[in-house]
DNA sequence: TCATTTTTCGTCAAAATCATTCACAAAATC
DNA sequence: GATTTTGTGAATGATTTTGACGAAAAATGA
């Protein structure tokens, strides 16, 4: 196995579980108690993880995900609360809302005051913060990602297929005119795209730094879906299906 | 297990519970008594608990005679954490494992090593838990409930059928010859009795104050489960289907 | 009070982990 | 083709951590 494959494999583990011994990725890695050890001191030296007697931690002891999120939320919080505020708006009584996961849409969520409508999510944490204001919840089943905390995969996607929803809103990485809506991820676009086909109307939650932007998969045309931002780019302005907010 | 786990592990119990006592640490960290007691002098001398005899509570200079009592009174757990630990040893690699939502499966997941299994819960913490472990977890889908986490409802019901477990694990408020398997939440009752349906061998995992009790409704006899408590009491001595585990 | 139990502390040997060295092989360089 | 470089695995001894045991101290109960 290539040094740098190792490096990857062990600083993945690190992400997603937090800690590991020595014994542990000998076994992972198949290789000896030397190179692993080596492994562990390099990537420490580069700053990458922390070495602890046994094995290694990783770089961030305190809620990892808290604080990304903390971070990437400062950036554009402005823009993205005037948004989501708008799209809020547009929630009715008895309206079945696809709440998506993803940091655009949690915005939303803390303007949304609709009790009487009911909501349904992959996310996790917008299921609990829903609940909390006291509106009906579902979360659809499938495999839970520990990253994201969301729920993504086949099963999610066969989950998705009973629902007719009313109204969905997404988040999206990129919009272009030629590829539409993408996002880095594969199984995420998968359920955003199959939750986008069970939607009547779609809106994609997207400051101005999305547009022209491509990420890896598409899940959607540009006209699938009302796109909700806070500045329209010249290249965008003659498309329909965009709607403007500012304060 | 790496000293900075046990360290993390002590400081989240002390966050969620309050106090533990060193046996509790003994079992939750399997460790001996002497490593347990030096972590927490550790993390006394850093302020980050306060030492107590018996054990530690959290760091909140009030209220500590109040806390002191508490730590008493929760040594019950002891019986709890045994029979977790039994539980978690039935999980063998290609399991297909459903965990019901509830305290004492909570307990047992802190045992769990066997990544090589597929869990299903409809518990938002257990799915946490377990993809923190690094294995597969699905979540049901259906009806977020707010106060337990849980998923349930008609919906999560369905999101059962396609299921079919190897093991499943479950708890239960009250244990009767007559009334069975019996729990206060109708809704919650109603997944349970799906969920053990669907499973080839259930475990009800139940301490000795569980038998005798009735709660609202049944989910299930005294013959579709295997009972795993820490003391059969005398009525229930002639019962098959009864795992008695000390230590 | 005094005896009993529980908890704590200190010591020590065993086990685990670590840094270092050396030998070997594959790849890169000359 | 001979060499250097680089990566790997094994062995060694030093160091740290761990678990067990026994004695001291504190709590408990009669």
């Amino acid at each position: 196995m290539l040094t740098e494959e190792r490096f990857g494999v062990i600083l993945s583990i690190l992400e997603s579980r937090g800690s590991v011994t020595v014994t542990e990725l000998m076994k992972e890695l198949r290789s000896s108690e030397s190179t692993v050890r080596r492994d562990l001191n390099t990537l420490d030296e580069e700053g990458l993880l922390t070495k602890v007697r046994g094995g290694a931690i990783s770089k961030r002891p305190f809620s990892t995900r808290d604080d990304e999120v903390k971070l990437r939320r400062e950036r554009n919080t402005d823009e993205k609360l005037t948004i989501g505020k708008y799209a809020a708006s547009l929630i009715k009584k008895n309206d079945f809302v696809y709440v998506d996961a993803g940091t655009s849409t949690d915005l939303m969520l803390d303007y949304v005051t609709e009790r009487e409508a009911v909501y349904v999510t992959n996310a996790v944490s917008h299921a609990m913060k829903l609940a909390g204001l006291g509106c009906t919840v579902f979360l659809i089943g499938g495999e839970f990602k520990h990253t994201t905390e969301a729920i993504v995969g086949e099963e999610a996607i066969v989950s998705l297929e009973k629902y007719n929803f009313t109204k969905g809103f997404f988040g999206a990485n990129g919009i272009t005119k030629k590829n539409g809506f993408t996002t880095p991820e594969v199984k995420e676009a998968m359920v955003k795209r199959k939750a986008m086909e069970s939607c009547k109307c779609c809106y994609v939650l997207a400051d101005e730094s999305k547009f022209g932007e491509i990420s890896a998969i598409s899940f959607g045309d540009l006209e699938d879906a009302t796109i909700i931002t806070n500045k329209i780019p010249k290249g965008f302005l003659q498309v329909k299906n965009i709607k403007e907010v500012d304060e």
